[in-house]
DNA sequence: ACAGGTGGGAAGACCGGTCTGTCTTCCCCC
DNA sequence: GGGGGAAGACAGACCGGTCTTCCCACCTGT
C-alpha cells in the first residue's frame, strides 16, 4: 500500500536515545525520574516524556494507565532511591553513633545544597504543587511520614526522650533547611545542624 | 441591527459580584489574592479569574498586561498585608520586648495553622511552583529576604551577637513549621518556638 | 531449516478540553 | 457622540489520553 514504507528511521539509536536501560518501562522511569525532580510534576507532560525517552504514546501508556500513575511510581522511586539510599543509609554510614548518625543527615544535606542540580524535595515539592488533599499530595504526605518514622527509630536507638516529639522538630529542620537552600542559603545545612545539636541535648536524659 | 439586543444582564448585580470593591482594578486583585493564596498560581486560570471578579476580559488585559504581572501584584499584596500586618506587627504587637516580638512570631503562626483557610506560605509556593531561576521565583525569594530583614532587625534590637545569621536560622524554623503544618502538625509552631528559645539563648551575649 | 503467524513497539494523527492572550460587537453612561 | 466596560468569539498552543497504521522480531509447525 505505501509506497515508500516506512523509513527504517534508526533501528537501534532511536532505541536507545538516552543511552539508558534498554527496556521501555526502565527507560520511561528514567527520564520521569530526571525530569519530574528537577522541574517539578505540573511542567512536565507526556509529550515530553514520550520524546526523551524514545517511546511510543502507546506503549507509555501500556504500562501506565496515566500520568499519576508514573507520578506515583516515580514518588516510590525517589522514597527509595534518594530518601533511603541516598540520604539516610548514608546518614547512618557516616556516623558511628546514632546521635552521630542524626546530625550526620545534615551533613549529607550540606553536599546535597551544593550539588549543582540540587531543586529541593520532590515530596514537598508534589505536595505544595497538587495540595495536601490530592491523591499525589497525600502520597507524599505519608512518604513524609516514612521519613519521620526513620528518624525516630534512630531516636529511639539513641535512647533520646519523646522521641516521636523529637522527630517531628528535627523535621522541621530538615524541611527548613532544604527550603533556605533553594533560596540560595549553602549554609542552611549547618545552621540546622546546630540547632539539632541543641535539640538533641535537650531529649537526652 | 441585534433585534433583541444585548439582556440588560444585571447592571448592579454583577458589578459587584463578591460584594466586594467597587472598581474593576480592586475586585480582580481582591479575587487574585483569595484564589493564589488558596490554591496557587499555576492551578488558577484567567478566565476564572474574569469570572469570579465579573470583569471582562479586555478590562483585565487593559489593568495588567499578562497573568504574571497580576501574580507579581498579588505578591506585592500578601508582602503587605499578610507578612507585614498580618504576623510582623501583630508579633510586635503581642511581645513587650524584642526577644518576646521574636518568639510571638510563632504564635501567630500557630493561630494560622489552625485556621481552616490555612494553604502555606505563598512565596515558598510560588518559588517552588516556577522556580528561583522564574523572575516569580526570584521576586518570591526577594519578599522572603524582606522577612529576612525584618527578623534581622528586630534581633538586633534585641542586642543579639550575629543577627544576620540569627535570622537566618530563625527563618530556617518559620518555614519548616510551616511545611510541616501543611501536612497536618497543628503543634508544629510550638516545636519551632520551642527551638527558638535555645536559638536566642545562644544569641544572647 | 524455513514459512507463516502474532504480538509488541514506533510514529503520529486525532479528540476534547484548557491555557493565555487578542479582537470584535454591543451597550451604557457621561 | 465618544470612551469604558461587558460579553464572548476566536487564535494558537498545549494538555492528557485514544486509536490507527505499519514494521519487525520472535515463536511455532512442518
Amino acid at each position: 500500500m505505501n509506497p515508500e514504507a516506512k523509513v527504517p528511521a534508526f533501528p537501534e539509536a532511536a532505541a536507545v536515545a538516552e543511552s539508558g536501560p534498554a527496556h521501555s518501562v526502565d527507560r520511561i522511569l528514567a527520564v520521569a525520574y530526571e525530569l519530574f525532580s528537577t522541574r517539578g510534576v505540573r511542567d512536565v507532560g507526556v509529550n515530553e516524556l514520550i520524546e526523551r525517552s524514545g517511546v511510543a504514546k502507546a506503549t507509555f501508556y501500556r504500562h501506565f494507565p496515566s500520568k499519576d500513575s508514573l507520578v506515583f511510581a516515580f514518588l516510590e522511586q525517589r522514597d527509595k532511591q534518594w530518601t533511603m539510599d541516598g540520604i539516610l543509609s548514608e546518614a547512618r554510614r557516616r556516623g558511628s553513633t546514632p546521635q552521630e548518625q542524626l546530625l550526620a543527615i545534615f551533613d549529607v544535606f550540606g553536599d546535597w545544597f551544593r550539588r549543582e542540580d540540587f531543586e529541593a524535595c520532590s515530596f514537598v515539592r508534589v505536595m505544595l504543587e497538587m495540595g495536601p488533599a490530592h491523591p499525589l499530595g497525600k502520597a507524599s504526605i505519608d512518604y513524609l511520614a516514612k521519613i519521620r518514622g526513620h528518624v525516630r527509630a534512630v531516636a529511639e536507638e539513641a535512647g533520646l526522650v519523646r522521641p516521636e516529639e523529637f522527630a517531628r522538630s528535627l523535621l522541621i529542620l530538615m524541611k527548613g533547611s532544604v527550603i533556605q537552600a533553594v533560596e540560595g542559603d549553602t549554609l542552611a545545612a549547618d545552621r540546622a545542624r546546630q540547632m539539632a545539636v541543641w535539640l538533641i541535648g535537650h531529649h537526652s536524659g
